[in-house]
RNA sequence: GUGGGCGUAGCUCAGUCGGUUAGAGCGCCAGGUUGUGGUCCUGGAGGCCGUGGGUUCAAAUCCCACCGCUCACCCCA
């Protein structure tokens, strides 16, 4: 290999063809980045939810705590550093920055409830593997200022939308209910009651998460363990009235809406702030990395962040990579590169010149138009016009100067005809583009 | 951090009981009469065989070290 530069490990270049990296993962050109983004922008539109965009830099201590002290991502995870006695950190997710930007901006005072989705690239400084990035990409949505159940109900509309836009159709969505932080607490209480007795058959990854992060010991993934859980507690007998009454209505509303879903009672969040209504979408088609996206309530985030008034709110996010993954499963159709509609190859300096002239008209008009600027011979740029696939291809020489009329060919069939320069640019548009004629 | 795998052309990969000038397919470039693409034919460019050291008459091939990449474990917003 050369000895020119590679790019950081864990971060992939998005190139105008598609590529596979060095873990065998496909990347997408960028014509399908454009168009899978310009999907998640209209539905989203739709949705009536409005863009932010937040800057990659952030505060570290933004993240500490909106991601949480005590989590790994916060301990080791982080692409954090220090200059000039500021603590930044590449964010390695996106709640937490439009919180602050909601808060620090006063979005409250827009009026209504403000619904917000973003789409931008993500940090983590852990290991990278198979499908696992330092840099990735993220979307979703965020509904600040409503614990109206239809805000929930919305938020995993939107999403599911956007799947089903794009054409994924194999998905699970799983629901539950993690109620209100102080019942929460009761529930704990419960939980390590009834593990007690196990602890020694625990794995030492449960039995850390129970000291630390007692809910998530319900996602165990050992069979041994899942056994054990089967009698455990359930969080759902120890929500209030009022978070059951939530619930139902979310999921009413979800059931008139068409939305299928499961209910999953170890779907677990192991902060505080998480409250309420949690969820979680996965493909069966992508083995162990299932999880497409996932969302809830954090309803008391905010005030974790420092606002003295709480805002309700849910949410959710995505992995823009996992998306691919998927589209690559279910095979679907996506959009190549754009082609031109029309090549201009020209023969010799003076219609070299024309051309040039020429290109920058058609333009103007509205036509994709490509040419050669290396000087090569006819051959040379007719197997270009080829290669970009472009519709018809102009071939100007002294001839045509003479006679005023372009050679117009159309590639696919190979018929020519001789069109005056006059009427070039309307006979192309069209051709080529009957929208813009 | 721990363990495994892999580094040969732009890409995918052959080639290793050590032995002339290191190969294929695809891609790229150029020709196959004057100014015409795709298919076909012909030719060409392009490699410090990851780096450094060692063994040997001789190393892509054997040995050692290093570097890089990668997968898995851990963890997962």
């Amino acid at each position: 290999m050369s000895q020119t530069f590679q790019n950081i490990k864990g971060t992939f270049d998005i190139l105008p063809d598609p590529y596979t990296d060095d873990g065998g993962t496909r990347i997408a050109p960028s014509a399908e980045w454009r168009y899978v983004e310009g999907t998640i922008r209209d539905v989203m539109e739709r949705y009536n939810f409005d863009e932010i965009r937040t800057p990659i830099l952030e505060p570290t201590e933004l993240v500490a705590r909106g991601v949480g002290e005590a989590t790994d991502i916060v301990q080791k995870e982080m692409f954090a550093f220090e200059r000039s006695d500021t603590q930044y950190v590449l964010r390695p997710e996106i709640t937490a920055p439009v919180v602050r930007s909601y808060l620090q901006h006063h979005l409250d005072q827009r009026g209504g409830v403000q619904k917000l989705f973003y789409i931008g690239p993500c940090f983590r400084a852990e290991q990278p593997q198979k499908g696992r990035y330092r840099q990735f990409h993220q979307f979703g949505v965020e509904v600040l200022g409503t614990s109206d159940a239809r805000a929930d109900a919305e938020t995993v509309a939107v999403m599911m939308a956007i799947y089903d836009e794009l054409g994924i159709e194999d998905m699970r969505l799983r629901m539950n209910t993690l109620g209100t932080p102080d019942r929460r607490d009761e529930y704990v209480q419960a939980l390590r009651d009834y593990l007690e007795p196990y602890t020694e058959e625990l794995s030492e990854t449960s039995v850390r998460r129970l000291e630390r992060n007692p809910l998530r010991v319900l996602d165990s993934k050992l069979d041994h363990e899942q056994e054990i859980l089967q009698d455990a507690p359930q969080l759902i007998d120890y929500v209030s009235d009022e978070s059951r009454a939530h619930y139902d209505r979310v999921q009413q509303l979800l059931s008139d809406l068409g939305v299928a879903y499961v209910e999953d009672p170890y779907l677990v969040r192991g902060l505080d702030y998480y409250t309420e209504t949690t969820f979680e979408l996965e493909s069966p088609d992508l083995g162990a990395q299932s999880a497409l996206a996932g969302g809830g309530r954090y309803d008391r985030l905010a005030e974790v962040l420092g606002s003295d008034e709480p805002v309700p709110a849910i949410g959710f996010a995505a992995g823009m990579e996992r998306l691919f993954l998927a589209l690559d499963a279910a095979e679907v159709e996506r959009p190549g590169l754009p082609e031109p509609d029309v090549f201009i190859a020209a023969l010799g300096e003076e219609a070299e010149q024309w051309v040039f002239r020429t290109t920058q008209d058609l333009r103007s008009s509205g036509l994709h138009v490509a040419l050669d600027l290396k000087g090569r011979s006819l051959k040379a740029q007719m197997r270009e016009a080829n290669r970009q696939n472009a519709d018809y291809t102009l071939i100007i020489g002294g001839n045509e100067l003479e006679a005023e009329e372009a050679t117009v060919k159309e590639m696919e069939g190979g018929e020519q005809e001789d069109i005056p320069f006059a009427e070039l640019s309307t006979y192309l548009l069209d051709k080529c583009r009957p929208d813009r004629a």
